[in-house]
This record gives structure tokens, sequence and C-alpha cells, in this order.
DNA sequence: GCAGTATCACACGC
DNA sequence: CGCGTGTGATACTG
């Protein structure tokens, strides 16, 4: 049973895939090109709903396509209209990177404009006519996507995301407010909250396109905390159902189309094999999760026959129980798989269910919902259980909380192990002479708003309550030594090091990389970059010796697009406080480093510096805390961006 | 375990 | 036939 069984048409969707890795499998006939692009050109396959010519299995390739733009002027034009939708954000980033540090107000926020106003604003798109909350019926498959127009849709995904997560925390902390004051209530359903207000402003992506196969932008594997997050990013457009499809009324033919489905286990007789699927059709159940009345072949139940029937490949989100997330579990795209074979069944209920058979392509990448086991497993795993190339199982050698991994199984190269691991940056000594004077709160119980260490912040602490970082500032005061609070306030989250498990790794690509084998949270604090302090005058002289230095200037200012809510809020301007004269220093990590510096760049890196002071009290010396800039998968290298003007692929030798 | 909420499709009705 | 509104279904979250 786990070998594929074709359906009747299924030989005309297997067309076999280029080389390259991104690609998925072509899936319909009418790709054919026209005019014999390179097999590199993009095409995107565009099945419109005023043409009518749904793929059926009587078509062959030879059919001709229907009277459609040429291939790459319609992929064109549809990358631009995805692209525009971002226009404006980049716009704002534009704006804030120039601010003069002028408004010294605080960071009080407050919408612009009521909510009525504002979806009056988006009511009416600004093309056509046509109402934005309204999902089209617009058939689409972007295939083949250039590596630089995957980069552009993926910095459009990673954008809306922030947005998403910076609003989320933005409500908890309004809801943590409201709660000290107010009687006890009940929590907010704030995914809820933040998804709403997303969509009336128009920042759900991929609406205008229904979008079958890949997202652009969505990697496998990617991980999303809120069934909503899948809704805004337009992986899967149900709240709640489990199978997402295109309505009967909307499809060109009147049949329903099923575009996406959800595993998360709530129906008895599902069997996930991974590769392969017994899906459980939905409906028939009571409030218990229980199955009372035979399912009916409906709604997403015919739109998954359907799609069996015309060949559409079906996106899979799986849910996976996990205990770090909010809701208890989270959402891994697992890629394309087809649907092979459909009945009706009696399940273990006695009612029956419908049931579909859905076999997952390949040359796709490994599973998301794969690594998240594996790495899990690992948590548990005995020592001598570890799989071939864990060189060793700590080589910070219990210096930080957790064990930091070193792998490499393509070579003898253990360089890594020759030096002393630095767990935190070593600052001139000359910095703590001043002392305890001042510096600290005095928050015995505990820091709250009022508290001075809050204050040196601009009135706020930079974490929620559950460590997250919630906006990116260019100085961070997190309380210290010199304070009275214990080591459970809120505002110490950098400098309790390391609780996820990095692993640097070495691989033919990049060279030496780092990865996690936990799943990171965004906005959450990774570790420090750490080295050895270097004054100006000290640099130069190292400099001459051809010690390679780390100048903590060049990063570029990444944190300031963490937690920019100024698309939301007209008015969210950024403090200008804390302001701190540009950094001096050098950071020497030719004897003692961490594990930061083996990080590779990326020009859309998913970490982010973030500056923090806590230890003492001059702010031209902060450390250089590193955070989550997205969720970060297992196994998933992490990459800073260095701040390098060439567009850079490979490793950065910045330790050698 | 329940309830308070989302979305969406579909059914009406004008 | 298009648009608005109401209703029912649904593998959610706190």
């Amino acid at each position: 049973m786990d070998s594929i069984v074709p359906c009747l048409n299924l030989n005309l969707y297997s067309e076999p895939t280029s080389s390259s890795s991104t690609t998925i499998p072509k899936i319909t006939p009418k790709i054919e090109p026209l005019d014999e692009p390179p097999p590199f050109l993009p095409t995107t396959t565009y099945i419109s709903h005023t043409h009518p010519h749904l793929p059926t299995h009587h078509q062959t390739p030879s059919v001709p396509p229907p009277p459609e733009p040429d291939v790459s002027s319609e992929f064109n034009r549809i990358s631009e209209l995805f692209r525009s939708a971002f226009a404006q954000r980049l716009q704002k980033y534009g704006d804030v990177a120039i601010l003069p540090d002028a408004d010294p107000i605080s960071g009080a926020i407050v919408p612009y404009s009521n909510p009525e106003t504002q979806v009056s604003n988006v009511v009416i798109s600004p093309r056509g006519g046509r109402k934005q909350d309204q999902r089209s019926s617009e058939l689409v498959r972007v295939t083949d996507l250039k590596p630089e127009d995957y980069r552009s849709f993926r910095g459009g995904i990673r954008r809306t995301r922030m947005i998403f997560d910076s609003l989320r925390a933005f409500f908890v902390a309004e809801d943590e407010k409201c709660r000290d004051l107010l009687t006890p209530q009940r929590r907010l359903r704030v995914d809820l909250k933040v998804a709403t207000l997303m969509k009336n402003q128009g920042l759900w992506l991929y609406r205008d396109k229904r979008i079958v196969g890949a997202i652009p932008g969505v990697s496998i594997g990617d991980v999303f905390f809120f069934r909503m997050e899948l809704c805004v990013v337009g992986l899967h457009g149900q709240a709640q159902a489990g199978i997402d499809y295109v309505p009967a009324s909307q499809s060109s033919n009147g049949e329903p189309i099923a575009t996406s489905i959800i595993v998360s286990g709530g129906y008895e007789d599902d069997e996930d094999a991974g590769d392969v699927i017994i899906y459980t059709g939905h409906g028939g159940q009571d409030k218990h999760s229980r199955q009372v009345v035979h399912q009916k072949l409906e709604c997403g139940n015919l739109a998954l026959e359907r799609s069996m029937h015309y060949g559409i490949e079906v996106r899979v989100v799986r849910g996976l129980k996990y205990e770090g997330s909010t809701a208890g579990k989270v959402y891994v795209y697992d890629g394309l798989y087809r649907v092979t074979d459909t009945w009706f069944d009696v399940g273990k209920s006695g009612f029956g269910v419908y049931k579909f058979k859905l076999v997952r392509f390949e040359n796709q990448g490994q599973m998301g919902s794969v690594v998240l086991k594996f790495a899990e497993s690992l948590r548990t795993r005995q020592l001598d259980a570890w799989p071939k190339g864990y060189v060793t199982l700590d080589m910070s050698s219990k210096k930080e909380n957790v064990p930091v991994f070193f792998f490499n199984d393509i070579d003898d190269d253990h360089e890594p192990l020759y030096y002393e691991y630095l767990n935190t940056t070593r600052f001139p000594l000359h910095l703590y002479d001043h002392g305890a004077k001042g510096i600290g709160c005095d928050c015995v119980g505990g820091c709250l708003d009022i508290c001075s260490c809050a204050n040196k912040n601009g009135g706020q602490f930079a974490y929620d309550l559950n460590g997250i970082l919630v906006r990116g500032k260019q100085l961070i005061f997190e309380c210290g030594p010199h304070c009275q609070c214990p080591p459970t306030c809120r505002n110490r989250v950098s400098q309790k090091g390391l609780s996820n498990r990095l692993e640097v790794f070495r691989s033919q690509e990049t060279g030496w990389g780092v990865r996690s084998l936990d799943l990171i949270q965004a906005g959450s604090f990774i570790c420090e970059f750490t080295g050895v302090v270097l004054t100006h005058e000290q640099a130069q002289i190292f400099t001459m010796n051809g010690d390679s230095l780390v100048y903590p200037s060049r990063f570029p200012d990444r944190w300031a697009e963490w937690g920019d809510l100024s698309q939301i809020f007209a008015d969210y301007v950024r403090p200008a406080y804390p302001s701190i004269p540009p950094l001096d220093f050098a950071m020497d990590v030719s004897r003692m480093r961490n594990v930061a510096c083996y990080m590779s760049h990326s020009s859309s890196p998913n970490v982010i510096v973030q500056l923090v002071l806590f230890d003492h009290n001059n702010i031209s010396f902060p450390h250089l805390m590193l955070f989550a800039m997205e969720n970060i998968p297992p196994m998933r290298e992490l990459s800073l961006d260095y701040g390098i003007a060439d567009e850079w692929t490979g490793k950065l030798s910045i330790c050698n």
C-alpha cells in the first residue's frame, strides 16, 4: 500500500521535475510553454475561471492552452501584483531609517483611525473595485520561481508574519494591562483580533488569486503558531475547517476544487504515514468531535474528490503537538500531495466517512513535521544513540545552560573545537569601575512598568511576559546585577543565555554554519555574539597583526524592522530614546568565541542583532544579542546580515 | 469542557 | 443577475 497508485489521469501530471531542488513537479498539461522559453524561465499556469478550461482527464499535453497571454508576461503581471502589496511597507521602512531623532514622545500608540474608517478604506480594492475582503475565485499556479523572485515573495511573507507577531505581542501586552485594572476577565482571542485587523487593512496575502500548489515565499518546513496565520499567508483559507477549496459556485465548471488540507488528528479514522495519508473527509461530527452521522460527498469532501479527478495538487499542513506554543500545537507546511484514491468507508464510530488517500510528491525536500519529530527525539536520546557526525555533544563544555552540539559528517575538520568557548563578551574592565551607583532599580518584588529600568527603555519593557522581543530598539536596558529585582524578573532575557540547543555544523555549501535542534519562535533570544572587546586603538594594533576582527557597527540596523507597526498605526513612531553614538569597538574572535560567529551571512537573514546593556552602564559598549526574526524550525540554518555590500551566497569567513 | 469567536460557502431576497 | 444579508458548519483557542 505504500506505493503510489496512479489514478486515471495522473500520468499527465507526473512530468519529471527539473534538476532544481526548489522546483515542484509541474502538474498541469497547460504549462507547456508556448514559445519554448528556456526551462528556467518562470512560468505561471493560469487557470482562469473565465476560461472553461479546467484540465480534465480527457486532455493531453497536446491540447492547446487557453488563449492566455504569454506565460512569462503573465508571471510578471502577477509577480508585480504581489510585489505592489508590499511596496508601501517598504516605503515605510525607508522612512523610518532616515527619521531624525526628533520625536521624543513615548510609546503611546493610538490607532490613527477607528476600525470603521479603516474598513471603509479597504473595502474597495484599488484595482477594479472588487471587494477586498472576499477571496478571488481565480485559480493560479506559480511554478519555477527564480531564486530572486522567491526571495522577493519570501520577503513579503516574512514582513506580513512579522506584523502578525508584533501585533500579537502588542495586544497581549494591552490585554495584560487591562487585566490589572478590571475584574478578571476572559482572555482575549488575540490571534483572531490580529487576523481581523490585518484583514481590514488589506494585509492578508494572496487574496486576489487563488493559488493551487506552493505559495510563493512559503517553504516546506515553515512553522506557524496559530491557525489564523495560515489564513493570513494564504496557505489555508479556512479558520477552522480542514479542507480549503474553491467553491462550486466560483469554479469555472461548477465543480469545487480542493487546494489545501490540514492534518491535525481531529478525525479518528485518519492514518498519517507521512508520505501517504489516509485523510478523512469533514462533517458528521458533534460538538465533542464524535462521529454521529454519515458524511456526505459535498463541500470539501466533494472538492477533494474533484481535485483527485483533475489531478490538482493539494497543500498539506500538519498540526503537531508542541508544548512551547500557547495553543499547545504548531502547524507545519509539509508540501504538496496528490489525491490518488477515495472511497466511502465505515469509520470506527460505525458511521460512514469519506476517505482520501494522499501521496506526497517526490523531490520536495524533507517534511517539516519529520524534522520536528526527529529533533524532538534527540532530546531524550542516549549519547551513544546519536546519529553519526556528532563529534561532541557540548562544545561549550557546560559553559552554556544547554549543550552546543558540534556536527561534521563530511570531513575531519574539527577546527571550532580548538577555540576557547566564550559564553559572554569580555569588555574592558574599566567599564565596570563606576560600580553600582544609580544603575539598578529597587524593585525587590519584581519589576513593573514604572520601574527605573523600564523608564530607561522609554517606559515599557522590550519583552513580553514570555521573553519575546516585542519591538527592536537601538539599545535595550535589561535589569542587571545592580538591580534589586529577582533573577526571574521579566526584564532579564538575553543575559540568561541559551535556551535552544544550537549546533555548529559543516556543510558543503556554506562551510561552517549554525542551526538549532529546537524550534525557535520569532522574537525569542537565541544567543550572544561574543568576543573580546577591543577599543578603537587596540583594534588598530590587532589589525596590523592580521587577526580577524568583527566590527559591530557594520551590522545593519535590522532591529528597526522588528516590531514596526507603522503599517497599522500611522503614528507609530520610533522613540528617539535611547539614542546612542555609533559603536566604535571591535571584537576579537581569534582565540575565544562562541557559537554565534559560525553563523552564515545572508542579506535576508532570520536572525537580527539587538544591542543590550545590563552589567555596566556604558552605552558605547553594549552586548550584541541575537534574536530570531522569524520562526526558525529545527535544522534550518541560522543567518545574520553582516552588512556585506555584495550579494553574498556563500559562508562569510568571518572567523578565519 | 465549554463558549465565544473567526471564516466561508451557500441560500435567500431584493 | 449582482449585491447585500443571514445562517449553518467547522480539525480553533483560552
